[in-house]
DNA sequence: CGTTGATGCGGAATTTAATTCGGCCATTAT
DNA sequence: ATAATGGCCGAATTAAATTCCGCATCAACG
């Protein structure tokens, strides 16, 4: 089993390399969804079966798992944005740590390596709110303690996750690194 | 010019309030932008042509900023996950700083209050990509020191930014605080 | 080499959905 | 009271999604 089986299969069906087109395809549905197969292909070089067929196949195989509306945080009254992290007790993720993520405040929930466990992102009304779900947060059994970063502006937040291109960019500067 | 002109309202037309059906509609299309009208009135009790009509209303609103594929990191070969947190001289938006948000890599880039001043979020192919990013940031004029978490696992990442909800959770340890 | 099978494509045809239209009802302002 | 507005529905029209073939390319195989 090789990598590619391994690793973006796994959820689903027969992978087959993503090749340049599908790149492309990628970059445009990122951007809207909702285009039409007509300009989808117009836009990638493709009859609109074509890349209708693209499409799908990209959805089987798990590439593109989903779509769906960026929303306006300040439309639904949660202007407000933070980043927590959380240490607890013995990092294991014990039900009572998932159940967090049942919260509607909490938009993403990680892991990561070092002194803090778990890394939330959440939306909230106001600080008030916020200081609501610190609270909950410190109820939950095994947490021992909370990092608050409230975020002031955002510069930047594109449509969707990772960033699609379709040629490499040169990393520059990897050739030369300085520490 | 009270609150709602000013925050949802800037950047569009007449406003007006979201009712329980617009959460409603925003519900549905975060989870799956591409569905069909008399699907989406369906679910949310109107004919086609009524949803249609609130769909156009919340997209030129602004509150639906977008619609949006979500793609698997491990497709396009970024399976990398970790959010950056750097310091920098006197806090400001310069121009060199702001140039990172046209790094692909960078999926978001926020200010918060504190010794960290940005807070990024990134995904790279491997480590060494997540290094040789670290270089171009520390040869960023004005970055005097970083911090990464890197993500080992995630538990939760939604759809898209808010969770919507149509009726609000209510906070029940809000009542106690305590601290 | 020639053959076979599989894959991806385009054009035309068909089915389905998006969009427009007109009229109705309720609410609000005059 | 009544006119005006906004939001809805059902029907009609337009546009798009989806299916259906036939063709070309490529690879494995005889």
């Amino acid at each position: 089993m090789d990598a590619e089986t391994d690793d973006v299969q796994r959820n689903k069906h027969p992978a087959r390399e993503i090749d340049p087109i599908d790149r492309k395809i990628l970059g445009v549905l990122v951007e809207d969804a909702t285009i039409s197969y007509a300009e989808l292909g117009e836009r990638v070089g493709l009859s609109p079966p074509a890349a209708h067929e693209r499409v799908k196949r990209l959805k089987r195989s798990g590439a593109i798992r989903a779509t769906s509306a960026i929303i306006d945080p300040r439309a639904v009254k949660k202007p407000l944005l933070a980043f927590v992290h959380i240490d607890t007790r013995g990092w294991g993720k014990t039900p009572e740590l998932m159940a967090v993520s049942k919260y509607p405040e909490v938009e993403e929930i990680h892991t990561v390596a070092g002194d803090t466990c778990m890394l939330l992102k959440v939306r909230t009304e106001d600080t008030r709110a916020l200081e609501g779900l610190l609270a909950r947060l410190y109820d939950t059994p095994g947490v021992t303690s909370t990092r608050s970063y409230v975020v002031l502006s955002t510069y930047l937040e594109r449509p969707v996750q990772p960033e699609i291109t379709s040629e490499w960019p040169a990393p520059k500067h990897m050739a030369t690194p300085m520490y």
